[in-house]
RNA sequence: CGGGGCGUAGCGCAGUCCGGUAGCGUACUUGUCUGGGGGACAAGUGGUCGUAGGUUCAAAUCCUAUCGCCCCGACCA
């Protein structure tokens, strides 16, 4: 269909970077491993976080700005923190054209910078709660690295809470994580299996990391983001204390949680067809594009004019709507393009639409066309593109249902595994030499324990010992 | 770091085996016709052939070195 892109069917991987290339959302930078975010990207971006960011302020959070040069003893101080980090770490060793007495790493997440100045910070228990979120750039020395999905250098959030009470740590992490499933299927069409993570995937230095795990289109399962209690791992290392009310010096409790430029990669990947990118409405850079449709230059002045004219009364209504005027390229050409770059709404305006005073219009995602009068477009486009987000959730919510499985035996999961993909739910006996035979043997990881499943006896797909639960496993991004 | 591929016009490539002074598609510029699903014709613009050295009358092509990127595997949001 679409030119120069390939097929999902035939080869997943190349349609994923053709279509994030020719859709312009970004491009290889000099520097291996690392890309530039380009204007369409960073719009998708941009709305993202606008719609993230909303929800960090109404659950009370305040944004700050850590710097990105960290000493590197500061990664040291915590054991499993280093121990995650280093192999990964980027290192300053000059500047001013002197070596440094001590090099300093470029963040890879700000934790230590961050639980460093928190000393300073908190004396009292009236000191406390810290709910301070930042978005930042970090880097991580990545060995493979993929457009959105892993680059070396990325932008996120990050938010850093302290806390008096274990509990209160518990349920910021808790409500951020649902946060992050609000955001993730409200607003990116892109529903998510709520879990912890195993022993061994757990974030380097926390207690218990919680995730949300999202199906993509080729099956296999992509982190979408994630959110930790710390404990007092890192208020112990950098000894941050508080006097609490009956005069007790205490260590602080702690959270930190995130999400990435990798959801632009999620959303690609959980709606895109071989046409290209098919944008939820809510997050979509350009929600509707006008399409002026003509022959003869009369006809061109009149249709242009028009197209501008729709185009101003549904933006002022909110829309981000887009009159592309081009010359230079014909209406098939033009639609191709836009399809490509999946913007959820089309709206094309010729000589007979003037006439009947009508748009016609053609939905992304299931090609459905139609035409409707211009007197109240606006409630018509809105209508729509209310339809398209929803029938995105919905497709995403089948295809997942789809494509989970619950197996029983060792055969059954690599049958499923190689023959189907997806999600498998099965029962695991809770032990790290268990997870990690299973990966050996079949690259699927333990993706979450989810936290909404119902328990149940049985026993372990692999080992045959006991098990209570059935975890999520998958092959993964 | 191991395996594979590739650096030639903005992009995609041929030419390299077998040295002879650079070509195709597309994009771009101009014009005419076209325009409701990736148009046609015509005339043009554009290249230190990744870099450095060597062999030769002559190097994109042969030799040596070097840099970089992509893909596949081991680590990870």
């Amino acid at each position: 269909m679409a030119e120069g892109i390939a097929k999902q069917s035939e080869d997943y991987s190349r349609w994923y970077t053709d279509v994030v290339l020719k859709a312009e959302l970004a491009d290889y930078s000099p520097v291996k491993g690392s890309m530039v975010i380009r204007p369409y990207g960073y719009g998708l971006w941009e709305n993202m976080r606008d719609k993230l960011d909303q929800r960090f302020k109404e659950t009370g959070h305040v944004n700050a700005y850590f710097p990105m040069l960290i000493p590197e003893s500061f990664m040291h101080k915590e054991a499993e923190h280093v121990e995650g980090f280093s192999p990964e770490l980027a290192v300053v060793t000059h500047g001013g054209g002197k070596k440094l007495e001590e090099p300093l790493v470029l963040r890879p997440t700000s934790e230590t910078i961050i639980w460093d100045m928190y000393r300073k910070w908190i004396q009292s228990h009236r000191d406390l709660p810290i709910l301070i979120n930042q978005w930042a750039n970090v880097i991580r020395w990545e060995m493979r690295t993929r457009l959105f999905l892993r680059t070396t250098e990325f932008l996120w959030q990050e938010g850093h809470t302290a806390h008096a009470t274990a509990e209160e740590a518990e349920e910021e992490t808790r409500r951020m994580l649902d946060v992050y499933v609000d955001f993730a299927e409200t607003e990116m069409a892109v529903p998510v299996i709520k879990g912890i993570k195993t022993e061994r995937e757990k974030f380097a230095g926390a207690v218990r990391t919680y995730c949300i795990e999202s199906l993509m289109g080729d099956k296999k399962a992509l982190q979408a983001g994630t959110s930790h209690d710390l404990g007092q791992n890192f208020a112990k290392a950098f000894d941050v204390t508080y006097q609490s009310e009956t005069g007790q010096r205490e260590f602080v409790w702690a959270t930190s949680w995130g999400v990435s430029t990798r959801l632009v990669g999620a959303l690609v990947m959980a709606h895109g067809d071989d046409d290209g990118i098919i944008m939820p409405p809510r997050l979509a850079p350009i929600q509707t594009v006008i399409v002026p449709i003509y022959k003869k230059d009369d006809e061109r002045t009149a249709t242009v004019a028009e197209a501008h004219r729709v185009g101003k009364i549904l933006k002022d209504a909110g829309i981000r709507a887009h009159v592309d005027d081009r010359d230079n390229f014909k209406p098939g050409w033009k639609y191709a393009e836009w399809e490509l770059k999946g913007v959820p709404l089309r709206l094309e305006i010729g000589p007979k639409d003037l006439e009947k005073k009508s748009v016609f219009s053609a939905r992304r995602d299931i090609r459905e066309k139609m035409g409707f009068p211009v007197d109240g477009i606006v409630d018509a486009v809105n209508d729509r593109l209310e339809t398209i987000q929803k029938a995105l959730f919905d497709k995403a919510v089948q295809f997942r249902a789809d494509n989970t499985h619950r197996v029983e035996d060792w055969n059954q999961f690599k049958d499923v595994l190689e023959n189907k993909g997806g999600f498998l739910y099965a029962h695991w006996d809770g032990s790290t030499e268990t997870e990690e035979a299973i990966q050996e043997e079949t690259k699927a990881t333990i993706r979450a324990i989810p936290l909404d499943d119902d328990f149940e006896d049985g026993v372990c797909v692999f080992s045959g010992k006991p098990s209570k639960r059935r975890v999520l496993f998958a092959k993964a991004y």
